[in-house]
DNA sequence: CGTTCTGTTGAATGTTTTCAACAGGGGTGG
DNA sequence: CCACCCCTGTTGAAAACATTCAACAGAACG
């Protein structure tokens, strides 16, 4: 576990894009990364929301086939390919990270897979629940309604639309700019 | 790598449930196997297909939280996680694996969020083009037409709709009881 | 203070789903 | 061997859901 200086980026800079060498793999100290595809068409898929103390790809050859993008000030730290192999610590880290990435993207695909839009953001804003919260138990929400809706596969209406019911209703609250709390059933 | 006998399972029968305590690893010596995940609702979203030489599952420690089906007569063997730490190459060969897997979700996740329903079924034959050849260069579909659904997050219907019209406007020609040919570009 | 970008809302449209009926194939038992 | 049955797959029409198009509101920025 080499201790190294970490390398800040601000909010709203990115982190790599597709196409770049894959050469150390990336440790999130602090802040939020998001990871996404673009098609040739412009299209944008949201992949993940990746959060302080886990890796941003498993890529350690070849070029990087997404992009990555600071949501917040975010720092970073690069792990060489050395570590991986020859420090136990290192290989056991990784394969819990890989683990929980393929988890993540498995409820991913599930979530896109078989349910309704009201369905897929209420389980967007559960998913990140766990991993997203202020010390005052609120989801921080570091995102665009354009990336939301690129994470769930919707428009930017229907997004917006649901917000809107959701807090009119008041099965969501809105505690600060971009801060929310669950305060009922989100599944209608 | 040691040598034993490879497990022997008839088409269409379970390799595991969820709930099964997850113990050693599972390679995949022949055959087709089909992993999927049940909701308390009874929607079903097929996960992944794995194919001979692959690694079915990566979880060594709880209970799996999947299903896995064999969808062709199969034969696989179990790799006790002892090899895995200790054995160098095992290891390299399981992040291989993983980072497959990894990227099929990742391509599953874009098909299922950014995609229109021909564009799926599309994607989909493609995707499985390059692992389900036969010698002849033809695809070999071991799947029903509700696994394909539950595959691609579509309706049998939809499913079942466009098969129809791709075959009856040639872009598709069926070669076989489940084996097909693309013969066109399967875009619209 | 104006400009620009993000977000909201309404109405119309379109795609996929749902509901329903029917066709075909494979297996079983007579 | 054939008839029957059950299960899978197909097709049509109606309905539902999310998207598209469009206009507007409001916040963030210089």
């Amino acid at each position: 576990m080499t201790l190294q200086t970490p390398r800040r980026l601000k909010a709203r800079t990115p982190l790599y894009h597709a196409g770049d060498p894959a050469r150390d793999l990336v440790k999130l100290v602090s802040g939020v990364v998001m990871v996404f595809q673009i098609f040739e068409d412009g299209r944008r898929q949201v992949l993940d929301i990746v959060t302080a103390g886990e890796l941003v790809h498993f890529q350690i050859e070849g070029e990087l086939d997404h992009h990555a993008e600071a949501l917040t000030d975010i720092e970073v730290i690069s792990i060489p390919v050395s570590e991986l192999t020859q420090n136990r610590a290192w290989t056991e880290f990784v394969f819990d990270q890989m683990r929980d990435r393929l988890d993540r993207e498995r409820r991913h695909v599930a979530l896109l897979g078989q349910k309704s839009a009201a369905e897929r953001l209420a389980e967007f804003l559960f998913l990140l629940s766990d991993r997203l919260t202020t010390p005052l138990g609120d989801i921080e929400l570091p995102m665009s309604r354009q990336e939301i809706a690129d994470y769930t596969g919707l428009t930017i209406e229907t997004v917006s639309r649901l917000f809107s019911r959701w807090l009119r209703e008041r099965r969501l609250v809105a505690t600060g700019r971009r801060t929310y709390r669950i305060a009922g059933c989100l599944a209608a």
